[in-house]
DNA sequence: GTAATACCTGTAGTCACTAGAGGTTCAAGC
DNA sequence: GCTTGAACCTCTAGTGACTACAGGTATTAC
């Protein structure tokens, strides 16, 4: 075990570790302010306390609910100031929900669209085949529209 | 009306318009290889046939449909054989339904922790905010595992 | 003492474009 | 023929959120 009691200064690679994230971006994070400083030991390598941890697990959980790098940054500071009204954190996870909600629609319509020019290949050749043709002729989607296949993973 | 008649070299911005794209997404492609470098007149300006606006549909199409550029390659080279059989084309493509899928997936339960999150707030405080309280502490979650936000992006 | 591992900085690469600088060519009107 | 403005040219850098690598230093275990 390599397990760290909780007073002791703790190393850039076991608070990758704890967090699920590499040196790489811990450096990243740091580098782009979104966690402060590491304090260095003697021979200039990063130290960190539990509070860090606890810094880096909210970012990587915003990160995972889908929210941008700038939307965390708005997090924390809301965070920061726990006095505050929450209006603002509200707002954000409300405008960022719809924004997963719109990605999701975009991306069942490309699957629709998908599935239904899968279906009916019938796997003779490239000459004759469906996903070819509809590619190559707009008309032919059940969509005239673009599918937004290529926004919808933004 | 600037319509230009079928047999005339056509240009960069009327094979842009034509397409819904930019000039500098012509040249990207050229430069990478999408479509082939093109003729110059006098002036050393791009001219196209109508073969390069047919081309450059069938890409601009299944980049819509959400395949990377990598994959688009692929299918413009089976495309460029049609005597050969299809089942590349048909693996390709249900390959990335596939993906499509999985990334609805993800970004449903996403949106169902989302939603969930959102809905416990009751418009206090920071200090009190279940958004603020659900990102500080993974337990807090439906889900255990992570969510998978920023990877169903991809 | 030595060897393996962890850490450091800085730079470049990823994907699919997009934007801009700074210059040239074209087309239309006078 | 001249002028003006739009369209075009090349080249470089920027986007987001990391990731990878090169070349060096520190720590740790044996």
């Amino acid at each position: 075990m390599t397990s760290t009691p909780s007073h002791a200064a703790i190393g850039i690679g076991e608070l990758a570790s704890r967090t699920h994230c590499k040196p790489e971006t811990v450096r990243y994070y740091e580098k782009i302010g979104l966690l402060p400083a590491a304090p260095r030991n003697e021979g200039n390598q990063r130290r960190y306390s539990e509070a860090t941890v606890q810094r880096l697990m909210f970012v990587r959980h915003a990160r995972d609910f889908g929210f941008s790098v700038e939307a965390v940054r708005e997090l924390l500071d809301m965070a920061d100031h726990p006095s505050q009204p929450c209006d603002q954190v509200d707002q954000l996870a409300r405008r960022h929900l719809a924004e997963v909600e719109s990605r999701i629609q975009r991306l069942m319509v490309l699957r629709d669209e998908l599935k239904r020019t899968v279906a009916q290949c019938d796997g003779d050749s490239v000459a004759q085949c469906r996903i070819i043709e509809v590619l190559s002729d707009h008309r032919l989607c059940g969509h005239d529209a673009a599918h937004g296949g290529a926004e919808a993973l933004r």
